[in-house]
RNA sequence: GUGGGUAUAGCUUAGUUGGUUAAAGCGCCAGUUUGUGGCACUGGAGACCGUCGGUUCGAAUCCGACUAUCCACCCCA
C-alpha cells in the first residue's frame, strides 16, 4: 500500500459493502422528513469565511480552530462548511424564501469538515442529516422538531438513546443568569481548572460542560438557567416540554445542556447513546430566534437539529441492527459458447428494461466458476444457456437457495414466465416484484431473434 | 493543539535473543476430465514488513524523525 494513495487524515472512503446501509438510512431520513412537511435544501460546500464567523461565532472552537479555511484566486477568504444551518440561512435570506410563507421547513443531507484530531465517531470529513423551520415561535415547534428526529431513530430501530433537553434562556434573562452564575463561581476561582478560568470570561455557561472533576464538583450547587429563565422563556419551556409529554417521548430536563454554537436560544437538546465511546451526542439542536436577524435578515423564529451520519451507523452496528437489503442479482444467466453469449446479452438486457436485476458474464468463464460468482453475489435464479437450451428453445431456471427447477420458454413468453415463477417463490417480496408491471409491448426482442 | 497505544498480503494475525528465498487462516483466481454454486482436496497470484534516516558484516526485529490509524483530552454531530 504506497503511502501516496491514502485517503487524506479524517477522510473515509464508503465502499459497496457499507453503501447500501447508508442509502436505506438516508432514505429513511428524506421520507420521515418529507412526512412531516419538510423539503430538501442544497448548498454549497464551501461559503465566504465571514458567514460562519459571523452565525457559528467567532469565538467558537468551530470557527477559531477547526474550520478550513483559504484564499481562492480572487483572494476571497473561504471556508468549506463546518456544520449545515449557516448555508440554510443564508440561503434562506438571499432567496428571500420567507415570502414564500411561514414556517419554511429544510431539511439536508450534507458532508461538513472540521479540521480536528481524529477518533471514534469523529472524522475530519463527516455526514450530517439536518433539519430546520424558520418562521415558527410556538414551542409546539419545538417539539415537533423532536419528534422528527425521535421517529427517524425509531424507523431506524435505535434502542436506548436518552433525550435530554434544556433551555438557556433568551438574550435578556440569559444576561442575568450569567452575572449570577459568575460571582457564585468567583468564590471558587482558585480550584477552576485553566480552561475554565477563560470561560469565566467568555462564556461561563461551558463550565457546567467541564469534565474535569474539580469543577464538576464545584458546579453541582452552582445556579442553573432554569431558575433564571425570564417569564416568556420559562412558560415556552414548560409548554414544549407539555408537548413532548402528549406525544409520549421520553426525556430529561438536563441544566447543563449547554450548546458550543453561539446562535441558540431557549431550548436546546441532544439525542444521546451510550454505545458510542466519548463523542456520545448523536443528534444535537435547539432553537435560534436570533440569528436570521442578526445575518441581515427580518426578525425570524427559527430552530433545528443536525445528526450525524457516522455516529448513527455506528450506534446501529453497535447494535447490531441490519437492514433488509434488497438481492444484487435476481437472475444470473449463464452462457456456454459465443452463440449463447450473445443470446445471454440480449435476454439480459431485455430483463433490465423491465427492471428486473440481471446478469450475464462478463469474464468468458467456465460453467463452474459462474455458478460459483452468482452464488457469492446473492442471485436468487441461475439459467444456464448452452446448445441444448438453444436446440430447444427452452431453458431451466434454478431457484439458488431451493434447488429447486422450473422450465422456462426461451421465446416471446420468456419475461412473463420469469416474473410468474419470480413472484411464486417467497422470496417476492424482498425482490421487489410484488408491484411490478412490464409494459411487454415495447420489447420486440424475440420476434428479431432466429 | 495535547497525551497514550498501534503500523507485516485485500482482511485477521505469526515471525523465537537482529542471520539467507517473510509464514498461516480467510478472501481472490484456476483446477479436481464430458454442462450446474455452497463442502472437501490441489495449485496459483498477491507484501520492497507505513515512509525516510541511523546503528550493524547483516534489520520486519534495535534507535530517531515523519506519516497514518486507534483511544482519550479540548470541542462538537
Amino acid at each position: 500500500m504506497a503511502a501516496n494513495i491514502q485517503a487524506p487524515k479524517g477522510t473515509r472512503d464508503i465502499l459497496p459493502k457499507d453503501s447500501g446501509a447508508w442509502q436505506l438510512v438516508e432514505d429513511i431520513m428524506r421520507d420521515e422528513a418529507s412526512v412531516h412537511g419538510f423539503e430538501e435544501i442544497r448548498t454549497p460546500v464551501f461559503e465566504r469565511t465571514e458567514l460562519f464567523e459571523r452565525s457559528v461565532g467567532d469565538t467558537t472552537d468551530v470557527v477559531q480552530k477547526e474550520m478550513y479555511t483559504f484564499l481562492d484566486k480572487g483572494n476571497r477568504s473561504i471556508s468549506l462548511r463546518p456544520e449545515g444551518t449557516a448555508g440554510v440561512v443564508r440561503a434562506v435570506l438571499e432567496h428571500a424564501l420567507m415570502n414564500d410563507g411561514a414556517p419554511q421547513k429544510l431539511y439536508y443531507l450534507i458532508p461538513c469538515y472540521r479540521y480536528e484530531n481524529t477518533q471514534e465517531g469523529r472524522q475530519r470529513e463527516f455526514h450530517q442529516f439536518g433539519c430546520e423551520a424558520f418562521g415558527a415561535a410556538a414551542p409546539v415547534a419545538d417539539a415537533a422538531l423532536i419528534a422528527l428526529a425521535h421517529s427517524i431513530f425509531e424507523r431506524l430501530g435505535i434502542r436506548n438513546l436518552s433525550l435530554e433537553i434544556n433551555s438557556i434562556g433568551c438574550p435578556k434573562c440569559r444576561g442575568e443568569y450569567h452575572a449570577a452564575l459568575k460571582a457564585f463561581l468567583e468564590a471558587s476561582k482558585g480550584e477552576l481548572c485553566g480552561t475554565c478560568l477563560t470561560r469565566l470570561e467568555k462564556n461561563p455557561m461551558r463550565i457546567l460542560d467541564c469534565k474535569t472533576p474539580s469543577c464538576g464538583e464545584i458546579t453541582q450547587n452552582a445556579p442553573v438557567m432554569k431558575d433564571y429563565l425570564c417569564s416568556e422563556c420559562a412558560e415556552h419551556f414548560t409548554a414544549v416540554q407539555e408537548y413532548l409529554d402528549a406525544a409520549e417521548i421520553a426525556y430529561t430536563v438536563n441544566p447543563r445542556i449547554v450548546r458550543g454554537l453561539d446562535y441558540y436560544t431557549r431550548t436546546v437538546f441532544e439525542f444521546i447513546s451510550n454505545d458510542l465511546g466519548a463523542q456520545s451526542t448523536v443528534c444535537g439542536g435547539g432553537r435560534y430566534d436570533g440569528l436570521v436577524k442578526q445575518m441581515g435578515g427580518a426578525q425570524t423564529p427559527a430552530l433545528g437539529f443536525a445528526m450525524g451520519m457516522e455516529r448513527l451507523l455506528l450506534v446501529m452496528q453497535a447494535q447490531n441492527i441490519t437492514l433488509p437489503r434488497p438481492p444484487v442479482c435476481e437472475l444470473y444467466i449463464a452462457p456456454l459458447g459465443r452463440q449463447a453469449q450473445v443470446k445471454a446479452f440480449a435476454f439480459t438486457n431485455l430483463l433490465h428494461q423491465a427492471g428486473i436485476k440481471a446478469e450475464c458474464d462478463l469474464c468468458d468463464r467456465s460453467l463452474k466458476a459462474q455458478m460459483k460468482y452468482a452464488d457469492k453475489i446473492g442471485a436468487v435464479f441461475t439459467m444456464v444457456l448452452g446448445d441444448e437450451e438453444l436446440k430447444q428453445n427452452c431453458a431451466e431456471l434454478k431457484h439458488m437457495q431451493t434447488g429447486e427447477k422450473t422450465s422456462i420458454s426461451l421465446g416471446e413468453g420468456f419475461l412473463t414466465e420469469f416474473v410468474a415463477v419470480a413472484t411464486q417463490t417467497e422470496d417476492n417480496a424482498a425482490m421487489g416484484l410484488d408491484g411490478l408491471t412490464v409494459d411487454f409491448e415495447g420489447f420486440e426482442i424475440f420476434e428479431k431473434e432466429d
